[in-house]
RNA sequence: GGGAGCAUAGCUCAGCUGGGAGAGCAUCUGCCUUACAAGCAGAGGGUCACAGGUUCGAGCCCUGUUGUUCCCACCA
């Protein structure tokens, strides 16, 4: 015994070490090889306000897994990190910081506040790089960036100059989502809509002339104040006459038109809509097409503004409450009809957002849209899994032109100058000191800032140091792929697409691989109001980040939500301590100065068997991940690992191992060593760090499993033969096993075993296996053996066992096992039959399939014949 | 209103281009067998939601139905 682990597997002891080890040396540092394939991630930067959330984990343990096969495959391998400045969350996070101490952005001043903010970042902007860390991260830390750095701000600034060049940037007064929480406008994307109750209430407004009254209903009665026209359908045969007439607008006691649009829904309530251009999108479509005014008669807040003094200052709910009171008073109102609507929310904050006119910067979609689509129709970029460009067309053939101006400080600052004595704008890409069109100093920066996903979109060039033709974004623009979640998808992939597409004329990324969502045990989403939030350091903290890596890479399929459960990282936890200690076990028998496995040529059975489903496993497993399938990539390996390696290679191994003949040692010595430090180059993206561990405790070649090469399949290491062999040695000691447990033997109990078979050669090979695997205490294999009589028997495959344990034996039961058996192996041979007598499947299945059931048939046969037997002798007892 | 996902063992889920119904957890039985009780050896448990269709053959492909989740959508 020369070297020692401990007993059970200690995340604690190890992952900070080699975390250490790791960037110590460099290895995540991508060096722009030549004459090495590139492979290229850039990390979807997380918020600087942020916490490490289940959502991140699992995104960058995918991100790493990729990154880490491609680096051992032989890819000159960038992992890109950095930060999202994200300016409406972090704003909104200052701000609340500063209302505890009584102060207010504009106490402030924009400056002060900007100062705050920086250090903010300086603050917590590290920690969630901390916490990727923990996670075994392999990003390349010396290229770090964040959106608002200096070199993103410049790509930023020269985007916008470049689409305001050509037309595609411009500033306008339209209707917008508008947070009057936020205080700033938000774009379509950041809206989401829920269902609320609310009230539909019956209005009537009076001609002017006395006629009567058009009757209509409303879910925003203080609206009112800002209608500006009643509208109708021009083929609503009940309204024609009426259009053109005037009507008296209650309690305001404006006059208003009448209108015909095609927009009305003839048969949805009266028929009849009021039109608020300036408070409803619908609306103000509606006002454009007929000239109408847009009264704005809420402020920022939402509050009803200085021009309508009997209810200004009231927020939105309770000028309604008063609204409706007058309304009644003024015989208006006709009847409140409970009714449940769509209504829409800011993302962040969850504020009813409220439609408002106001001038905004916006970018033309339409022709940055087309290009995008056909990329990906075309198969540059494409989704895995394919079902996700559904929704990526749909966002995109249905877009609108994006508002991307915020009423925000936190960000970048629009390079647009507005001139106070000619009214033009300068755009710029530095700061003007003059007017561009008339040359007057009087000039003044725009005070809004970018959405943030303005800076985000860029991301895959700006951080490798576009609009310079740096050597980075050379060597590793276009990137590979991108790992995001479904949600994201109208956010962020697309506007990539478009930007990349746009300004450096190819697509960011080759594949988008889009993941679902992590829940709770119980399926709810984890949020911070329910509570049910898993803190991923937390899990790291009690199983250790491998074990929540394997949980999170595992029993998932790609696009698929998760629960996330303790059981889970248990059972994961679990299985890296079970590797553990077979890498104890081998340790134990090593000698000190073991050199690096080199296969030798005495190989038994047994170690050809290991070998060769290795090799399957190293095919396997390299396919899935070329195929992005990494929960089944895992999957594999910790089949092998449990149920191959450790359960039959290792207890197997123990009989040389035991044994004299150094020779026969050294040879399964060097099997063993061979077939775990190369399995665990096969798990190390998955569990970086215990794989890591364990291989530089075992003899190895090279200073880091995670820049030691990726294994290849071998076709010197498929022995199919073997194979065969081995399943038969193994069904027949399993069939043992299964027979002394429902007998219940205990296995102190050891018992000679008698082998009838025609196969004595496989069998031979395999009688130690019998003494070490099923309690047997001498192994004879004959083709026919006489005076069995008594003895159990079992019916395996190729192979009748006796077991001579006279006492235990009840032959009344073994003739009902025997029948059993016997019918369940007609049943079988049944469906065989029907299959080989079917001249159609003969004719048309694959030659593969019909020869598996025609060795099925030999297989069952021969079964059938051996049961037979057996039941014919016990009759004749 | 449109689109998508899901429905497989008691629970949570795999099952890739059609040919064996599987895993983990839970349950039951027997084991401290000198790597591991976070373990070992066994067992039970499924009309693959329902109804049709295509096919020699369907959990998988097609059509419809039901249930469920999500996304999108201007019905005031």
């Amino acid at each position: 015994m020369s070297k020692e682990l401990e007993k059970q597997y200690n995340p604690k002891n190890v992952e900070d070490r080699i975390y250490k080890t790791w960037t110590e040396n460099g290895y995540f540092h991508a060096k722009r090889e030549a004459g090495k394939k590139t492979y290229t991630i850039v990390i979807p930067p997380p918020n600087i306000t942020g916490q490490l959330h289940m959502g991140h984990a699992l995104d960058n343990t995918l991100q790493d897994i990729l990154i880490r096969y491609h680096r051992m495959a032989g890819y000159d391998t960038l992992w890109l990190p950095g930060t999202d400045h994200a300016s409406i969350a972090t704003e909104a996070k200052i701000v609340e910081a500063m209302k505890k101490e009584g102060l207010t952005k504009e106490s402030l001043g924009r400056e002060k506040f900007l100062e705050r903010a920086w250090d903010w970042k300086a603050q917590y902007g590290g920690r969630i790089i901390e916490q990727l860390k923990k996670m075994g991260s392999s990003c390349d830390w010396e290229r770090e960036r964040f959106t608002l750095d200096e070199g993103c701000s410049r790509a930023v600034n020269e985007v916008f100059c470049k689409l305001y060049e050509k037309g595609l940037i411009y500033r306008g007064e339209r209707i917008i989502n508008w947070c009057p929480h936020c205080l700033t406008s938000i774009s379509d994307a950041e809206v989401e809509y829920e269902d609320q109750a609310g009230h539909f209430w019956h209005l009537r407004y009076p001609f002017k002339d006395g006629s009567g009254y058009l009757e209509l209903a409303t879910t925003r009665p203080e609206t009112l104040l800002g209608d500006t026209a009643v509208a109708v359908h021009p083929d609503d045969e009940r309204y024609k006459a009426l259009v053109g007439k005037t009507l008296i607008l209650p309690i305001v006691h404006r006059e208003i038109p009448v209108i015909a649009d095609e927009y009305v829904e003839p048969d949805f309530g009266t028929g009849v809509v009021k039109i608020t251009p300036a408070h409803d999108p619908n609306d103000f479509e509606v006002g454009l097409r007929h000239n109408l005014e847009a009264i704005n008669v809420l402020t920022p807040d939402a509050r009803i503004t200085e021009d309508y003094p009997a209810y200004a200052g009231m927020d939105r709910y309770e000028a309604r409450k008063a609204i409706v009171r007058d309304l009644e008073k003024e015989g208006a109102l006709v009847e409140i009809e409970d009714y449940s609507h769509n209504v829409g929310t800011c993302y962040r904050c969850g504020t009813t957002v409220e439609p408002r006119v106001s001038k905004q910067w916006f970018v033309r979609m339409k022709p940055l849209a087309g290009p995008a689509i056909d990329a990906v129709k075309q198969g540059e970029t494409k989704f895995v899994p394919q079902r996700f460009e559904k929704v990526y067309f749909h966002w995109l053939e249905n877009i609108r032109d994006w508002c991307i101006s915020r009423q925000l400080w936190w960000g970048h600052r629009i390079p647009a100058w507005y001139c106070a004595d000619c009214g033009e704008i300068t755009v710029s890409r530095t700061a003007p000191t003059a007017c561009a069109h008339c040359g007057s100093k009087a000039i003044e920066q725009d005070p809004d800032t970018l959405d943030t996903w303005f800076s985000s979109a860029l991301w895959p060039f700006s951080t490798l140091g576009w609009p310079e033709e740096t050597e980075d974004f050379r060597h590793y623009y276009p990137t590979n792929t991108l790992v995001t979640g479904y949600d994201i998808i109208p956010f962020w992939v697309m506007r990539m697409m478009f930007s990349g597409i746009e300004y450096t004329g190819r697509v960011p990324f080759d594949t988008v691989l889009i993941h679902g969502l992590v829940r709770d045990a119980q399926g709810r989403k984890m949020s911070k109001s329910l509570g049910n939030g898993i803190d991923p350091l937390e899990i790291i903290d009690r199983y250790g980040a491998d074990a929540l890596r394997f949980t999170l890479a595992t029993g998932n399929s790609p696009g698929n939500d998760m629960r996330f459960s303790d059981e889970r990282v248990e059972a994961s936890r679990n299985f890296a301590n079970k590797i553990w200690n077979a890498a104890r076990f081998i340790l134990m028998n090593l000698d000190e100065d073991e050199p690096a496995p080199h296969l030798p040529s005495d190989l038994l059975l047994e170690d050809r068997w290991i070998l060769s489903r290795y090799n399957a496993l190293v095919e396997g497993v390299t396919d899935c991940l070329e195929k992005f399938e990494l929960g089944m990539a895992v999957q594999k390996l910790y089949d092998f690992i449990w149920d191959v390696f450790c359960d039959w290679y290792i207890e197997i191994a123990k009989i040389r191992l035991n044994g004299e003949d150094e020779a026969a040692r050294a040879t399964v010595k060097a099997v063993l060593v061979y077939v775990m430090s190369n399995t665990l180059k096969l798990l190390h993206p998955f569990m970086p760090f215990i794989t890591e561990e364990i291989w530089q405790t075992l003899p190895h070649e090279g200073d880091s499993i995670m820049v030691s090469p990726w294994p290849k399949a071998e076709k010197a290491l498929t022995f199919a033969a073997e194979e065969a062999q081995m399943e038969r040695i193994m069904a027949a000691i399993k069939a043992v096993r299964n027979r002394r447990a429902e007998m219940q033997v205990p296995p102190s109990k050891k018992a000679k075993v008698f082998i009838e078979t025609v196969y004595a050669d496989t069998f031979e090979k395999g009688t130690v296996f019998f003494m070490r695997l099923a309690f047997a205490n001498a192994v004879e294999i004959a083709e026919h053996f006489d005076g069995m009589e008594d003895a159990v028997s079992i019916i395996t495959d190729g192979a009748r066992i006796y077991i001579p344990m006279e006492e235990l034996v009840d032959f009344k039961a073994e003739l009902a096992r025997l029948q059993k058996e016997k019918n369940a192996v007609q049943k079988e041979l049944d469906m065989v039959n029907a299959k080989l007598g079917n001249a159609r499947f003969v004719e048309k299945a694959p030659a593969a399939v019909v020869e598996g059931q025609r060795q099925a048939k030999a297989q069952l046969d021969e079964k059938m014949q051996l049961i037979l037997e057996s039941i014919r002798k016990i009759e004749n007892r």
